[in-house]
DNA sequence: TGAAATGTTAATGCCAGGTTAACGTTGGCA
DNA sequence: TGCCAACGTTAACCTGGCATTAACATTTCA
């Protein structure tokens, strides 16, 4: 579970916020002061700061810079007031990963709370091995034995779901459930068509097979040395 | 000017590597040996570390994390063989943020570091600041005032454009040769399709103005506080 | 005032990617 | 052993998205 310290003087604000977080499944410290904030941060080492920019006693750009020197790769976002463009310019310095200005929708924070995760590698891997090869699901990349790949979404989805369940079974119709959301005789053809070219892209790769299991679906059998 | 530190005990493969990215304009700190390397590291502070595993001595990865400990956020990237597969993942447990199986074409290696250097901010900013605007260039994202745009690939090319020239008269030819490669009455026309786009997008920013200088081009005013 | 320059909105054409078609191969079962 | 369903492979087809181009409007300047 990723935790959150949220610190914003704003009562109703903060609360709504900690509640909206939580129903996404974040863990969520709320703080009224900066003070307070910096206390929790050194006792409960959260994921992601959270700052409002205005804040009473200690600022959140100070705060900001504050636990900036105390970890110098903490991701932080600032919140902050329509009035306060010097303050975002002086985050973003400081080494902020973002900025949003109020007022904004909370589903707006919660993208920018996944795109800094993403970034800080708090979420899953961003990088696959398979056997010499490389794979950079976001970046629908497939390296290895001196070429680069760039795969189509479906290619990619398709090898991360596979890589993401190695040396396990997966039913045609799981499959097609998880990546197509039905199945279908026609989307069955179709992911024939993506299991055949995810075979070329790997076919340089001996202790790799991605295999037939007849009448069930795929396994992708990677070999442990 | 970027600063590269490149340890490899093989003579011949560090002086061609060596030589190919200084034509890329990076400056390369080259070592053959893993206790050489260390010290560079602490007297030169590189910007990105490529590391070679199977060195004599102190190997790579012993290098790897004793750079690791000293500075956590500190960008490494691994050159392995193809028979050091658990090398790999060890060095990816690391922290580190790539890795290239030998043998391998310097121009993935100058991928890979732009794609390192990227992601560690250490190029040109990831994000841009216009008014209460937020603009992700590399994710064609511009967000504000509640709501947020997925921009078309050659409007977030023009408005990066811009924005690297603010409250600077660019000409029309100048941009045209800059983002269409060429200049021709029917591109012409192409731009002001996007110039227009954009100013619908930046409507709501009161303190940021897209002019027209006739006959000459355009310049994006943004109003300093 | 007229023409050139530019603005705006929509139509057009092209391309990439997923789906579907067509033919081939394989495996399992009677 | 033969047949048929399941799946493999390659290419054709269709659609959506995007840049370009068209069409009409507005603005500016001589």
């Amino acid at each position: 579970m990723i935790t959150l310290l949220l610190v914003e003087d704003d009562k109703d604000l903060g609360k709504v916020l900690k509640q909206y977080l939580e129903m996404q499944d974040f863990r969520v410290l709320l703080s009224e002061s900066g003070e307070k904030g910096w206390a929790l941060f050194r006792e409960q080492s959260p994921d992601l700061c959270i700052l409002d920019i205005m804040l009473p006693g200690m600022d959140g750009l100070t705060l900001g810079k504050k636990i900036k020197q105390a970890a110098p790769d903490q991701p932080l976002l600032f919140l902050t007031a329509r009035t306060s463009k010097e303050d975002v310019l002086q985050g973003l310095k400081m080494g902020a990963d973002d900025y949003i200005c109020k007022p904004f929708e909370p589903e707006e924070l919660v993208l920018r709370i996944n795109n800094i995760l993403r970034r800080s590698g708090k979420t899953e891997p961003e990088l696959m091995a398979i056997g010499q090869f490389r794979f950079v699901p976001d970046q629908l990349e497939l390296a290895g034995y001196g070429n680069t790949y760039r795969l189509t979404l479906k290619e990619a989805q398709l090898l991360k779901y596979l890589l993401s369940h190695q040396n396990q079974v997966l039913k045609r119709e799981e499959i097609l459930a998880g990546l197509w959301g039905e199945n279908d005789y026609f989307l069955g053809r179709s992911m024939d068509v993506f299991i055949s070219r995810i075979r070329k892209y790997l076919k340089p790769e001996k202790e790799v097979k991605l295999e037939t299991i007849r009448g069930v679906g795929y396994v992708l059998r990677t070999m442990k040395r």
